[in-house]
DNA sequence: AAATAACATGAATAAACACTCATGTCAACA
DNA sequence: TGTTGACATGAGTGTTTATTCATGTTATTT
């Protein structure tokens, strides 16, 4: 028979992982301790290890819902867009937006790198993958130019992800929409005049 | 009297950054320990603190060698150039020929966001700024488009950078050139037919 | 009410690691 | 040749920290 959850701490699990996210964020991986996650959490140290296995557990669950959030947020974004470049620029818009809201991403997901080089290409790879097949189809469609779509999506991923890290999350800048207006025109015509 | 330099250990510092360099690399900054570095170039422990005052201490002096590699780097590169979207390519090249050679930078230049954030902002900062001015200037000359010089920058960082880190150095793709003319597409023309 | 098992605790453990320091070595100069 | 001081050593120190575990506590079932 399955047990009913019980009621003794409501959500602990849920708190651990908010409180992760907030501690990786603030301190990162490896300067954030089990302790301060267990504080911040408000239950003892022996807790945490009820839920994880390890710090790296964690780690690796946090970094997947992240995944799951931005993919998302992403397809919700663009599933109205009437062509590929609306498309493009609802799903920057969108990126944009969310990182605006939730600037612990790229401490969580970019850290990845030093704890673990697999799990930064994993994670990439597989934006990568998916959005080189969408802008196959778009080119077959001809709404996109002749370009190795492997490559693009890096310089898509790329653009993105640089921009928000400088301009949203270190220099705090608030007007996305300018931001996305600048990322289109390079997208739209180049850069040359 | 200025002493000559005694031929004890020769170039003791110098191996103790490079082996720093590689085992950064390997480890990280937090993986990597004194230890790990001490080893590597082939001295005592304590000797790491003759020449330098922390770890920390000498990943700052790596860091501001880094930048200034790629900045002679690119610079050499592009002297000769005839025109701004030569420029581009030249330093486009340039810097991916770079990575391939020494493919520890992203380790050491990103895991600074970890470290002090102040560190990652700085570095980054720096080249945006030069590289902002660099295409006002080529506004000027009616060369490159009217797009706000700041963001342009934070995007030809962005692609550079995140297209050399994944398709370089964890892919492991070797034919810069063909990045190259892929990336110049999307900055020529953009990618929209 | 007793039994059960999930949930929770936090002190204890063991390993890792940055950094120190007392001691040693060697090249240059008086 | 003896003195000097830079260069080098590596065992030791103190701290931090991930993980464990013996001991509670509470909700549910019998």
């Amino acid at each position: 028979m399955v047990r009913p959850k019980t009621q003794r701490g409501i959500d602990t699990k849920e708190r651990i992982i908010r409180a992760a996210a907030n501690v990786f964020y603030q301190k990162g991986y490896y300067g954030g301790s089990i302790s301060d996650i267990a504080n911040e959490a408000g239950v003892a140290n022996g807790t945490f290890y009820i839920y994880f296995d390890s710090k790296l557990d964690l780690y690796k669950y946090l970094l997947s819902e992240y995944g799951k959030r931005i993919r998302a947020n992403s397809s919700i974004a663009i599933q109205n867009a009437a062509n590929r470049k609306e498309a493009e620029r609802l799903g920057i818009k969108s990126f944009f937006e969310y990182v605006l809201k939730d600037q612990s991403i790229f401490n969580i997901i970019w850290e990845s790198l030093y704890i673990d080089k697999n799990l930064f290409d994993e994670f990439y790879s597989t934006f990568a993958e998916s959005y080189a097949q969408q802008l196959k189809k778009a080119q077959k469609k001809g709404e996109v130019s002749n370009i190795d779509p492997k490559v693009l999506s890096y310089v898509l991923i790329g653009i993105t992800n640089f921009v928000a890290l400088n301009s949203i999350v270190l220099k705090q800048e608030k007007n996305t929409t300018h931001i996305v207006n600048e990322v289109m025109k390079v997208l739209e015509n180049g850069m040359f005049e």
